[in-house]
DNA sequence: TAGATTGTTAATCGATTAACAATC
DNA sequence: TAGATTGTTAATCGATTAACAATC
């Protein structure tokens, strides 16, 4: 295998085969094919093989993936068989939202700080854990060994919290904010916009009923 | 202009042009130019004038385009200058968390109905909207004119929601369930998933620490 | 008219899929 | 060994970017 430059595509797709791998471990199947694999998860086998051929040789010739193998591999590879803390900035509706949603904390993502500037907000406490001013983040970070930022402020504000996530050392940014951000390049940024999906689907209906 | 095939990478740009020109509407701005239009978004000025082109012609050469005049142009393709009404299915922490975002309702979405089959959920109002068993979707559809469904129930309770759904007349549907669901393919189906994008996140920070 | 910028075609790039030798 | 399925190379496909004639 080689340094080969890894397509986003490929990534994304490895998470969702380790989702349905979880799915198939968990009713204890030993071994999959890359093309029932692909049938499961709707994408083609040629795909799947060439995505993990990007990390090492998972299959054997003839026989196909120990699924329980497979998955732990996976795991390792995202980085899933570790716990990564989380500092959420914003407990607006979307902050305590994605508090609350138990989606996230289910693959090792651990909300270790939530901040927010409303003083109607900061100092109250959710789940044993107390809102505090952004002044907080260099020492919560510091303190709590924080990775991962997680912006969910209104789009005006997202860009003074990306800096400010990055002053406090943190190297990897999930922003909700309908905003384009800059970070230095040794920051990991990853943008979620939850308005383009419903926008695509009015385009689609506007469409097919022309 | 031809009938040619539209990528869906172009849609989801068009969101975003027009999100951009909305910014700069309200600033007043009154012409902008595709190589400044991407500087803005961070993209590539033929790309955009490639997408757009897909549509019609709606800038001035030697000029550029107007700024009102385009973001108008692109509100109508998106059909984000009417109304949709929206069921929402699951109202869990996720789903809760839907309602209360603002970022649907800006852009004309409207939650028309809430369902959910738990006991202890359905009866209860929020906002002024009553919590209703599933049972009651083919009436709601009908009545509110609802056109797209928002799944937000766990991945196991997603494709039976999903079939009630088509079953009630719903030719939309954004499925936050981590499940891959089937629909007729007379309905058009958006999967998001929030996990994916965290996972990333993991995958790139192992990496470099590596 | 000269300068600017579009719309569109052509070139490039990258990602997906097919094919197949290697091998269990 | 014969059959199956991988890992990998080659072919295809599609999307992005560059180039430029059209034209404001």
């Amino acid at each position: 295998m080689k340094f080969l430059k890894i397509p986003e595509a490929t990534i994304k797709r490895l998470s969702v085969y380790a989702r349905y791998l979880s799915n198939l471990d968990a009713q204890d199947r030993r071994v999959i094919s890359s093309a029932e694999l692909a049938e499961e998860c709707g994408m083609n086998a040629a795909q799947i093989r060439k995505d993990l051929a990007y990390f090492g040789e998972f299959g054997i010739r003839g026989i196909g993936y120990y699924v329980s193998n497979l998955r732990a591999e996976l795991s390792r590879l995202l980085a899933l068989d570790r716990e990564w803390r989380v500092a959420l900035v914003g407990f607006g509706n979307l902050g305590s939202a994605l508090f609350h949603y138990r989606g996230f904390a289910r693959q090792g993502f651990r909300v270790a700080a939530i901040v927010d500037d409303d003083p109607t907000k900061s100092g109250r406490h959710v789940d044993g854990l107390e809102i505090l001013p952004l002044a907080e983040l260099p020492r919560l970070v510091k303190q709590h060994g924080i990775q991962i930022g997680v912006i969910a402020v209104p789009a005006a504000a997202a860009q003074a919290v990306a800096d400010r996530l990055v002053a406090a050392g943190v190297r990897a940014i999930l922003n909700f904010a309908p905003a384009r951000l800059t970070v230095p390049k040794d920051v990991r940024l990853q943008n979620v916009d939850l308005s383009i999906e419903l926008e695509n689907l009015s385009f689609h209906l506007a469409q097919s009923s022309r």
